[in-house]
RNA sequence: GGACGGGUGGGUGAGUGGCUAAAACCAGCAGACUGUAAAUCUGCCGCUCCUUGCGGGCUACGGAGGUUCGAAUCCUCCCCCGUCCA
């Protein structure tokens, strides 16, 4: 097995520095992963996620599966040669797609049915078939087929949903365990998944019923969904509570800038978001002093980098009234040099959250960041 | 000189008697985005008043008159623009 967790230090806030070892390298812990679903971070080469230091990125079983299709992939090698992507790959395994591709899909105990979002084509995505997908892939850390519901949700549903999940990871984690060395050269970690929407005691039963599982990692799923922030932490906290030390934990889906702190305090290692990349595009940079809308009319004659303490080769050499002209002309170098600028950012504060770890000061560090996020840019 | 066609809100351009402060798109302004159906989506976009309401007033479809209860829409004259014919 190419693969080990080391948790390094613990803090007082319950915040761990850690290191995930893969067979495409090591994940410094807490890590932010970049969501490249189509097996592409939007707007990005991998030229430039690896000058950013990414050292691990997600791409998405039910996208890939759809189109080029996981046997083409197979055939080219797996995930890693067909993208040209020598670190780290976590793919998601679709049940994320059960909530955003909600009016496309149906759900029964045999697994989701899905109507192709490209071409209306109906295919059966079950816990063995999203195993046998992402082995296939080759990624690093797969992921469990997982029902991921809407919050605030009924109780009745969240709960039908908890029992569903488990289930399926029961028959994910056999599957998996009985075809993990299929494939000659592909060596994988698989995660379960915490459902239980926002209810504090499904939480508990979802993550004790996963343990008996034994999985070699744990995420926490269906949150920031819709509830607002403190029940998002509320509900992580519920869980990493009953998680075991030696086993990374996994917040899917988050988050905000100004909350990554907040979940690294209660014990989550890996976190990702389409955040940084699609507002990114959307022209919402993050920076150091706040958000900047670079659309806005008051950065049209602003000659200062979009964010004067950031060190990314995007602020170094471009001005605000720069940026803000290219989205204004609706060019696609506004997106690159943005998605850049912000991935840069994230990047930048797992750096700081890991340093803050070390040296025991991350609650100051995170309440920085809540001060700047509420006052706003200069 | 003649024959047609046309002049609509910042732009393009629908609209041929009342449902029209006037479609749609673009531009402009602002906002949203959390395991990506997202280079997407939403709101505002003539001026003004207030008790901010599917509220009131004013101005507006080249110009000036006219018909009509009512005109961007019909009539008259004028001014522009385009195409074609001399």
């Amino acid at each position: 097995m190419n693969f080990s967790f080391e948790v390094k230090k613990t803090d007082a806030t319950g915040a761990r520095r850690g290191r995930l070892a893969t067979p495409h390298g090591q994940i410094e812990t807490p890590a932010f992963m970049p969501v490249g679903t189509t097996a592409t971070i939007k707007a990005l080469t991998h030229e430039a996620l690896e000058e950013l230091g990414t050292s691990i990125l997600l791409a998405n079983t039910y996208h890939l599966y759809l189109r080029p299709g996981h046997e083409l992939i197979r055939k080219l090698g797996g995930l890693h040669q067909f993208m040209s992507w020598q670190r780290a790959i976590l793919t998601d395994s679709g049940g994320y797609q059960v909530f955003s591709l909600s009016a496309l899909r149906k759900v029964t105990d045999e697994g989701v049915t899905f109507r192709s979002h490209l071409d209306g084509s109906e295919h059966l995505l079950t816990p063995e078939k999203a195993v046998e997908v992402q082995l296939a892939l080759g990624s690093d850390i797969a992921m469990v087929l997982d029902e991921c519901i809407e919050t605030p949700a009924p109780r009745e549903k969240a709960e039908a949903a908890l029992v569903r999940t488990t289930r399926w990871a029961k028959q994910a984690r056999q599957h998996f365990l009985a075809n993990e060395n299929l494939y000659p050269g592909v060596s994988q970690w698989q995660f379960g998944i915490v459902q239980g929407a926002t209810f504090a005691d499904l939480r508990r039963e979802s993550a004790r019923q996963l343990l008996d599982l034994d999985f070699s990692g744990y995420a926490v799923g269906g949150l920031a969904v819709g509830e607002p922030h403190s029940i998002t932490c509320g509900m992580t906290g519920e869980v990493t509570a009953l998680l075991p030390a030696d086993r990374p934990r996994y917040l899917m889906g988050v988050g905000k800038p100004e909350q990554l702190a907040d979940y690294v305090a209660l014990g989550i290692d890996m976190m990702d978001c389409v955040l940084p990349t699609r507002a990114a595009r959307h022209a919402c940079l993050y920076t150091s002093e706040g958000r900047v809308l670079i659309k806005n009319a008051r950065y049209a004659s602003d000659t200062r980098p979009i964010d004067p303490q950031c060190s990314c080769s995007v602020c170094k050499r471009y001005t605000r009234a720069y940026l803000r002209h290219l989205f204004a002309a609706g060019e696609i170098t506004a997106s690159i040099l943005a998605t850049h600028h912000n991935i840069h950012f994230y990047l930048d504060i797992m750096r700081q959250i890991r340093e803050a770890i070390e040296f025991g000061n991350l609650a100051k560090f995170s309440a920085e960041m809540q001060a700047c996020y509420v006052a706003g840019p200069a």
